[in-house]
DNA sequence: TATATTTATGCTCAATTTGAGTTTAAATAA
DNA sequence: TTATTTAAACTCAAATTGAGCATAAATATA
């Protein structure tokens, strides 16, 4: 497999690049927009017509996939040593998330595709329980890592962190680590929201195809199967900040409603809810929080249910405050 | 008051430059690294040479004023479309936040000053209470901005975005306006964490210096001496966005040891926490928490108090598991 | 038609967490 | 000796959370 890649950008002397995480919920399936045969997220180059960053992200999303595009964020700004211009300027790329509902995707060309986020982490999809892979595979082959260390400082940090992100437990007992090595893995505390620091650990690692130190014949035979499609450049570390931003942030602010259609059930809300996280909630006590925080008002009107009784549709209550809260920080013009 | 300024940097034709916002705690009281007589954040353009954006910023905070630092971690990139370079693309810059202990804290020269975080907001410090200019000065100005909105729509939103900014409760009731204009302001639920939003919506009121549409001349009387130092560019915006993640991040992780010295009161631990919050703690809350998470641990020893029953000294648990959490996500060399 | 199945929604209840005290201990200052 | 100051242990009610049970309203099937 071959990584390198050379994009066909409107080459200048600027070295500010922009890159978008477009993230959208379609048939209960969390996606994330790509081009290139899924390998890259839209990106381009910050121009001197652009007035701001988000301009900047806006018209290249626009350009590359006829996506309208609504709520959108900064994530981070990433340097890539390896991209440098003429003047031996490094590349610097901002990254921002962006918000598509539903009704809003257009049906992408062979270029585009919303792609399953899945895809590139399968081991951060919990909705048909835990996935064997981390038992079987992820943790064992972590462990081994931590094993590989010069000291034993380096290793017991290691063994601590692979606990933390891989939810094995508070800290790593020796009889842990024996279960693990019998193959009984019992899932502790899974923290969804962890999904970045999760692939860097497996980067460093050199567990992942895009990492300088990849060496698939030193990994089990599976290991190709299991650790999801890679992409150029570092954009797949991109996506893992976006969801790890986006499941954090939606334990305490209303960011689902910039997914959903106008109206949906309480149902479709918590599968969205549930798509992101990758875990299950349980539904009685989910429907209580949004009681609480009257985020929605039901419109009146039913669903009609194929099977099963039928569900109140409700919608989203714009009553301002939120989409003050929403806002992504605005810059002003100066003086 | 002129806030044009030109800074003597090495020019070349890179359009990135990265910007450090330094907090300290000293003598209880919070503190932010500036030079340039408190106008500037340390700050330097991004060279070929520097391997990555936090290595740009140790090399300039090092340079300009001669500070060892610790702790690093991202804030946020800014365009500054009135700075350009020869070829005409928009200066960014790349923020970030540091933390210095109090024993490491260089006593600075006449260029680079430790400044009281709250001279630039002195409506963020609610350690003797709520400030009367909250009352008595800013809420009605921002009312009066409120009521000059073009259309009924914007006016109530601008109205609710001062409720929940400023504490004056969930919704803005008539009632709660009539108070306000007779002078009953009573606070109802200050988010300590929403440093930037009220800097954002005081700014966009043009009621900020660095505002493009500041009037003082519209503005009653004292406010120039409220409404904090200003300086220049939009650095006292970046201070606001450190501080809004501070505030934020100090709930739910540890950063407050980065702060502290070695050994420590669980008092002193609670006043520095209590300098960045603004507000004061419930101390035996405070302690019940501590104990629950584990984070310290008594040295045995006990301080030698001025007055008082003298307090147990306590040291960081630094067992491994929490520097992991604190690290921010570092970018391993890429293939 | 009667019965099982599916989905929605209302309700209960114990365990835990949180907010806000009171009480006791150990030092210094007057 | 007595008041004052700071520390730290303990209590208790209110609020929040986790998890399960019960009922309602539709469709699928015997």
């Amino acid at each position: 497999m071959t990584l390198s890649y050379s994009h066909a950008h409107k080459e200048g002397s600027g070295t500010t690049e922009v890159v978008a995480v477009l993230i959208s919920i379609t048939e209960h399936h969390a996606r994330v927009l790509t081009v290139d045969q899924g390998k890259l997220l839209p990106n381009g180059p910050l121009m001197p017509l652009h007035r701001s960053l988000q301009a900047g992200v806006r018209q290249w999303v626009e350009e590359q996939t006829q996506q309208p595009l609504g709520y959108l964020e900064q994530l981070y700004t990433f340097v890539d040593t390896n991209r440098r211009n003429v003047e031996g300027h490094a590349l610097v790329y901002v990254s921002y998330l962006g918000l598509v509902q539903e009704s809003e995707t257009v049906h992408q060309q062979s270029q585009a595709l919303w792609r399953d986020w899945y895809d590139y982490f399968p081991w951060e999809n919990h909705l048909d329980g835990v996935p064997d892979m981390i038992g079987t595979l992820i943790v064992p082959t972590l462990l081994a890592w931590a094993n590989e260390a010069d000291d034993s400082v380096t290793m017991q940090r290691r063994q601590q962190r692979i606990c933390l992100c891989w939810g094995v437990g508070d800290t790593l007992s020796a009889e842990a680590i024996s279960n693990i090595n019998a193959g009984r893995y019992k899932e502790y505390g899974w923290a969804a929201e962890h999904t970045l620091l999760r692939y860097e650990m497996l980067y460093e690692a050199g567990l992942i195809p895009e990492a300088a130190n990849y060496q698939p014949s030193k990994l089990p035979a599976k290991w190709s199967q299991i650790i999801g499609t890679p992409m150029y450049y570092d954009h797949r570390r991109v996506i893992a900040t976006a969801i790890s931003r986006l499941r954090a942030k939606i334990e305490y602010q209303p960011l689902i409603f910039g997914l959903m259609p106008e109206v949906f059930t309480l149902s479709q809300l918590q599968q969205s809810v549930e798509a992101l996280s990758g875990m299950r909630l349980h539904k009685q006590n989910f429907r209580r929080l949004l009681e609480a925080q009257k985020l929605v008002k039901p419109t009146g009107e039913s669903s009609n249910a194929q099977r099963g009784r039928p569900a109140k549709l409700y919608r989203f209550c714009h009553d301002i405050e939120l989409q003050s809260l929403l806002m992504d920080s605005k810059l002003p013009k100066r003086k």
